[in-house]
DNA sequence: ACGCACCAGATCGTACATTGTTTGTGGGAA
DNA sequence: TTCCCACAAACAATGTACGATCTGGTGCGT
């Protein structure tokens, strides 16, 4: 018998203190299913646009990516219409499928979003959290504040595992799903940035001052201090695009 | 030469005033474009699964699919990956796609989003509203009021177009493509069911408050109300459902 | 009654034909 | 010479057909 803890660590890589944070998506999410070739198709496309390594704009032309996977044109043709029906792909009519854009306007959408949601989830987590619900939270904190922005691949994967925690066993599993994939893009798109020092102090504190609200069951405050943790973040990510926007053009 | 203002009456019903408000999305939403038998099959099956005439679980097998609309297997099997994005269908390895039953919990997901969003796109809007904007509302909740819930399918169209004025023009194309997506469902969930007098009295009482707080300016009053509309309506859905499920399990 | 082989049916991957788009070239005019 | 347009050829998307593989069930034999 498999226990769910070590199922986490599945992915391939070694044994280590990291992969207890590796990001893992809420569970019963993923229950799409899929093709067997078409999924990891689907996967391989899809972290290449998150990732950057598929620039936007750019033209995804079936047969290339049927040669460079080593397959034929179908699995690829399906796993494009997967990403389209989720938002990353853009299809004009005959003339194919294209990377979507993962500009300005739509970071701030998808943290825009994120800050009405998130203080939903944290309201709830507050009046369900356990004694090892915060044991976690803080152990990742203090992983967060141990690591303290010098790995910053480390920090988004930490980060992103201390929401996990909160929002994981939420019963909206439409709104858990829902972060889980905007998160995804974000946290591609933060980790081409440094964090200023005035946001590292930033999250820090508010990581901290979270604990204590949650554990004070502090529900309405918590949500507000999310809201407030979302919205910071959103800002800063985007302040970050627009000064390289204008580095570039400049 | 066919002209498009044919085409939209393909439906089998007749030319009436009631096609001035057919139910449209926002400008800028279905930009994903599709391959032109694709398109329509999605849309088709979409409708199909909507309408319910795609019965819960029921197995979507791509050689009848095919058979039935005329092309190839193909262009349906793109339609279905589609639809998986979206979150319409399951697939299974091997086994192919099954409709994706939309149920209480479904429901409940939907509409609580709901409450989070509308109200950031009411508040938005107030501050954005024209006088033609305003007249348009006022139109609508008159046809609304003169229907008055005697034709439901019309009530479900004027209603969907009441709140899509106010969105329709929102900055966040993100989150008015997610409540127009939402509101699909819950258009064709809720054709289902009647209204209760209760109801009925209780969205004509606020969509009035609602045009007379958009007058005043009142953008967080409206943001509230809207907040009670939404939950309002999905609680009476919901207790609608749970009533028809225990009379079939009875 | 139980198990195993076999068969029908469906998915999934491959190959190909058709159709529409893009690109590059050449000739003619300014 | 340079610019523009027509035309053609390469290219890629879309639809069709087919074979391999997997799943589930039926019926035969024990």
């Amino acid at each position: 018998m498999i226990s769910d803890r070590l199922c986490i660590n599945l992915g391939g890589r070694p044994l280590a203190e990291t992969d207890d944070f590796k990001a893992k998506p809420p569970p019963g999410i993923d229950a799409i299913g899929a093709s067997s070739e078409g999924v990891s198709l689907y996967e391989l496309i899809r972290e290449d646009i998150i990732e950057g390594r598929l620039a936007a704009n750019e033209r995804l032309v079936v047969t290339d990516l049927a040669r460079r996977h080593g397959t034929s044109t179908n699995p690829v043709r399906e796993a494009l219409q997967l990403l389209r029906g989720e938002g990353f792909v853009i299809f004009s009519p005959n003339r194919g499928a294209r990377v979507r854009p993962i500009d300005q306007d739509f970071v701030r959408d998808i943290y825009e979003i994120g800050v009405l949601i998130e203080p939903a989830l944290t309201r709830w987590f507050v009046g369900m959290a356990t004694g090892e619900d915060i044991a976690e939270l803080e152990r990742i904190q203090g992983l967060i504040e141990e690591n303290n922005f010098a790995d910053t691949f480390r920090h988004s994967e930490l980060d992103t595992a201390f929401h996990t925690v909160m929002y994981q066993r939420h019963y909206n599993r439409h709104a858990a799903e829902l972060w889980w994939k905007h998160r995804e893009v974000l946290r591609a798109v933060s980790r081409r940035f440094n964090f200023t020092l005035a946001r590292r102090a930033a999250i820090i504190r508010e990581h901290r001052e979270l604990i204590a609200l949650i554990k004070a069951g502090e529900a309405d405050k918590a949500a507000e201090l999310i809201s407030r943790h979302v919205e910071g973040s959103g800002r800063h990510v985007l302040e970050q695009m627009r000064a390289r926007n204008a580095a570039r053009a400049g």
